[in-house]
DNA sequence: GCCGTTTTCGGCCCGACTGTTTTCAGTCG
C-alpha cells in the first residue's frame, strides 16, 4: 500500500492545488480500506489496492494522460470502472463514489486501522459495539478494558494494540534507509556472534531492494537449527521487546524502537526463502501467477509441480527466475512497474553499480559548512579510489553556511587549484554550489561562474513557492550557460520536509534540452532525485550526476544510497556522467553547454 | 474490479504466527 500517514482523503478533495499521482493513490488506497470496512470481495479490494499502487509509481504525471481513458486504461490493472473513476476524481477535484463510500462510515475508521493488528473486522466491531471513530476512542477503550471484550480480542491482543497505539503516538513508524540500514547491519553483526550455527545473515525487504524508508528491517539467515537462531536473535543486547518468536521467524523491537523481523530457513530453499522476503509484494504476486501459469506453484521454499505436488527448492534466486524462464531481475526495480515484461524480452536495463562511480562532483570544506579542509577532502577521495572530485561550497546567499563571497571563492579556487598539484592520484575541480535565488538568478554574475569547472545550482530557500514560479526559476538556472547541474532538486528530507511544488517534466525536458545535468543526491536524508523522477527524467533523456554532497570524510560512504536510489530508477551506467573516466570529464566541462546534450559518452571503457 | 497460451465468465498468490479458541479467524508480510 502507498505511505497514508497523511489525513486519509481528507485534505486531498478541497485542496485547489492540482492531484498529483500521490493524492490519486491514496485516494485509491482509502476506497480499497472502505470496502474491506464493508466487506466487499476480496478481489474487488485488491484491484483497487493494486490501482493505488499502480499510480503511486506511474513515472509520468497522472495529470498528463487522466483526460483520456484510453490511455489509461493502458496501464495493466486499470480497467473501465477504475479509468473512468480516475478522470473524473483528475477532472473534477472529486469523486462520487468515494465521496458516497466515505460517508457510510466514521471519519476515523481509516485511522484506526491503520494501527497494526487492527485490522477491518476489528475496526467494524469496535465501531458497532463501542462506538469508537477515532484514534483518541480506541485509546481510551483499550485503556478501559472495553476494547478486550470484543470477540476474538482479549487482554493479550489489546496490549498489543495499545503498545502500537503508544509507538504510533510517539512518533515514527517509518525510518529513513540512512537510519534503518546501518541498524540492520548491526544487528546482523551482532547475530553472527550470539549464534555461531547462523550462515548467510543478509538484508532482505524493502532495504534490499534500497527503497527510501523502511517500515521495518527484515533480516534473513541460513541454519541447520532454526530455533536456535530466533532464540539467539530475540536475546540480542540491543532488543528491548519481543513481538513473536516462534520455530522460523521471530519479531523484535530494538532500542531506538525499530522493528526487525528475522526470518531463518536451510540452505536448499535460501534462494526462494530471499526471492520472497525481498519483494516487492507485488513483484511476488506477478511471479506467482507466472508460476501458475506454467502448472507450478511457488512460495518462500520452492517450487511446486501442482500435478505430483513436488517441490523443487532453489538455493539461488537466479535459480528461480531461471525456472520461471526468466533472467535475473535486480533487487532495486523488482516493483512490478513493468520489469517481468520487461525481462521476458531481454532488455533489462544495466544498472549501474557502485564501482562504476569514478567521481564525485558535489562536496564541501571547511571553507563553508564542512568539517574539513579542501586537502583532506581531496586525500580522502583518493584514499577511496575515487578519479576526480569537485569541490563546490556554497555561495553567498547560504550565509547560514558560511557560504563564499567572490572576494572568498577566488581564494577558494587558488586553494583547490593548489590540492590539485599538491594531492596525486585525483583531479580536483574548482566549483560551487551556487544558490538558485528565488527569481532564478544565480548568487554569481556569469563571469565569476565562467572561471569555475563545475557549477551544482541549488534551491535553498523559497521552497514554498508556487509551482509555476518555481519552475520558471529552476528552468532559468538550468538555461544558465554555466551551471553543469542542478543539486538536490525537490529540497525534500525524507520523512520530514515535503518536496517543492513543480512541473517535473518540463524542468526534465528544458535540462535535456541543453545538457544539463540531474543531480542524484546520494545523502541518505535527501536522496534527490528520487527514483520515480530519476526513472521520468531518464524517459525525457536527461543525464545524470550521483553525487554524496559530502561535508566531511566519512560522508563518501554515503555513495551507496545514491546508486541504490539511482537503480531504482532504472539508470543504466551509460545515464550517469560521473561513472566517466576523467578525460572524458573534462572534454564534457570544456563542450559549450548546449552542445553537452549531444555529448557522446566515449565508452572506451579504459579501465 | 480486472483480465484472457484456459476462459468475455470464472477465475483471481501463499504461508506463519498469535490469541482465542478447542478447530480457526484475524492479521501480517
Amino acid at each position: 500500500m502507498p505511505d497514508s500517514e497523511r489525513e486519509p482523503g481528507a485534505e486531498t478533495l478541497d485542496n485547489p492545488r492540482p492531484l498529483d499521482n500521490q493524492d490519486v493513490a491514496r485516494v485509491f488506497a482509502d476506497i480499497a480500506t472502505l470496502l474491506q470496512l464493508k466487506g466487499e470481495s476480496i478481489f474487488k479490494i485488491r484491484a483497487y489496492t493494486r490501482a493505488a499502487e499502480v499510480f503511486d509509481h506511474l513515472p509520468e504525471p497522472i495529470a498528463l494522460i487522466a483526460g483520456d481513458e484510453d490511455a489509461l486504461k493502458e496501464i495493466p490493472g486499470i480497467g473501465d470502472a477504475i479509468a473512468s473513476k480516475t478522470h473524473e476524481l483528475v477532472a473534477t477535484g472529486k469523486m462520487e463514489f468515494f465521496e458516497k463510500l466515505r460517508g457510510e462510515f466514521a471519519p476515523g475508521l481509516l485511522d484506526i486501522m491503520t494501527v497494526p493488528e487492527v485490522g477491518p473486522k476489528t475496526a467494524m466491531r469496535a465501531a458497532e459495539e463501542l462506538g469508537i471513530g477515532s484514534l483518541d476512542d480506541l485509546e481510551a477503550a483499550l485503556r478501559d478494558g472495553s476494547f478486550a471484550r470484543l470477540p476474538r480480542v482479549g487482554e493479550k491482543k489489546a496490549r498489543n494494540i495499545l503498545r502500537h497505539l503508544e509507538a504510533r503516538l510517539s512518533q515514527a513508524d517509518r525510518m529513513p534507509i540512512g537510519k534503518a540500514l546501518p541498524i540492520a547491519e548491526h544487528a546482523i553483526g551482532e547475530l553472527y556472534k550470539a549464534a555461531p550455527g547462523v550462515r548467510r545473515l543478509t538484508v532482505a525487504g524493502s532495504l534490499r531492494r534500497w527503497r527510501e524508508s523502511a517500515g521495518d528491517i527484515d533480516l534473513l539467515g541460513v541454519a541447520d537449527d532454526p530455533e536456535a537462531v530466533t532464540a539467539a536473535f530475540a536475546g540480542l543486547p540491543m532488543v528491548v521487546d519481543v513481538l513473536g518468536q516462534g520455530a522460523t521467524k521471530a519479531s523484535v523491537v530494538v532500542s531506538g524502537g525499530a522493528q526487525i523481523d528475522l526470518r531463518v530457513s536451510n540452505e536448499r530453499h535460501f534462494g526462494a526463502l530471499l526471492l520472497y522476503f525481498t519483494g516487492s509484494k507485488q513483484h511476488g504476486i506477478r511471479l506467482r501467477e507466472r508460476a501458475q501459469r506454467m502448472g507450478l506453484s511457488l512460495n518462500e521454499y520452492g517450487l511446486t509441480d501442482r500435478e505430483n505436488g513436488e517441490l523443487t527448492p532453489y538455493d539461488t534466486e537466479a535459480a528461480v527466475y531461471e525456472a520461471l524462464g526468466l533472467p535475473y531481475i535486480p533487487p532495486e526495480i523488482r516493483e512490478d512497474l513493468g520489469e517481468i515484461a520487461v525481462a521476458e524480452a531481454g532488455a533489462l536495463p544495466d544498472l549501474v553499480e557502485l564501482s562504476d562511480i569514478r567521481g564525485d562532483l558535489h562536496v564541501h570544506s571547511d571553507w563553508s559548512d564542512g568539517h574539513v579542509s579542501v586537502e583532506q577532502m581531496a586525500r580522502e577521495a583518493a584514499s577511496r579510489g575515487l578519479d576526480y572530485l569537485a569541490m563546490t561550497d556554497h555561495s553567498s546567499g547560504r550565509g547560514i553556511a558560511n557560504g563564499l563571497s567572490v572576494e572568498r571563492l577566488v581564494a577558494h579556487n587558488r586553494e583547490v587549484e593548489e590540492a590539485d598539484a599538491r594531492v596525486g592520484g585525483v583531479r580536483v575541480f574548482k566549483g560551487s554550489e551556487v544558490d538558485i535565488r528565488a527569481d532564478g538568478t544565480l548568487d554569481y554574475p556569469d563571469d565569476v561562474l565562467a572561471d569555475l569547472d563545475v557549477v551544482i545550482a541549488s534551491v535553498h530557500s523559497g521552497m514554498s513557492q508556487q509551482a509555476e514560479v518555481m519552475t520558471a526559476r529552476i528552468i532559468k538556472a538550468i538555461d544558465n550557460p554555466h551551471v553543469t547541474a542542478i543539486g538536490h532538486l525537490t529540497t525534500r528530507f525524507i520523512l520530514e520536509r515535503p518536496p517543492i511544488e513543480a512541473d517535473f517534466d518540463a524542468i526534465f525536458r528544458a535540462a535535456a534540452g541543453n545538457g544539463t545535468l540531474m543531480e542524484i543526491n546520494a545523502s541518505p536524508k535527501r536522496l534527490d532525485l528520487k527514483d520515480s523522477h530519476v526513472r521520468r527524467a531518464r524517459e525525457l533523456n536527461v543525464r545524470f550526476l550521483i553525487n554524496t554532497d559530502a561535508h566531511e570524510p566519512d560522508n563518501f560512504d554515503l555513495l551507496r544510497y545514491g546508486v541504490g536510489n539511482a537503480r531504482r530508477g532504472w539508470a543504466e551506467k551509460r545515464d550517469v556522467l560521473n561513472t566517466l573516466p576523467v578525460a572524458e570529464i573534462e572534454r564534457f566541462l570544456a563542450t559549450p553547454k548546449p552542445q553537452r546534450a549531444a555529448f557522446h559518452f566515449e565508452r572506451a571503457d579504459s579501465r
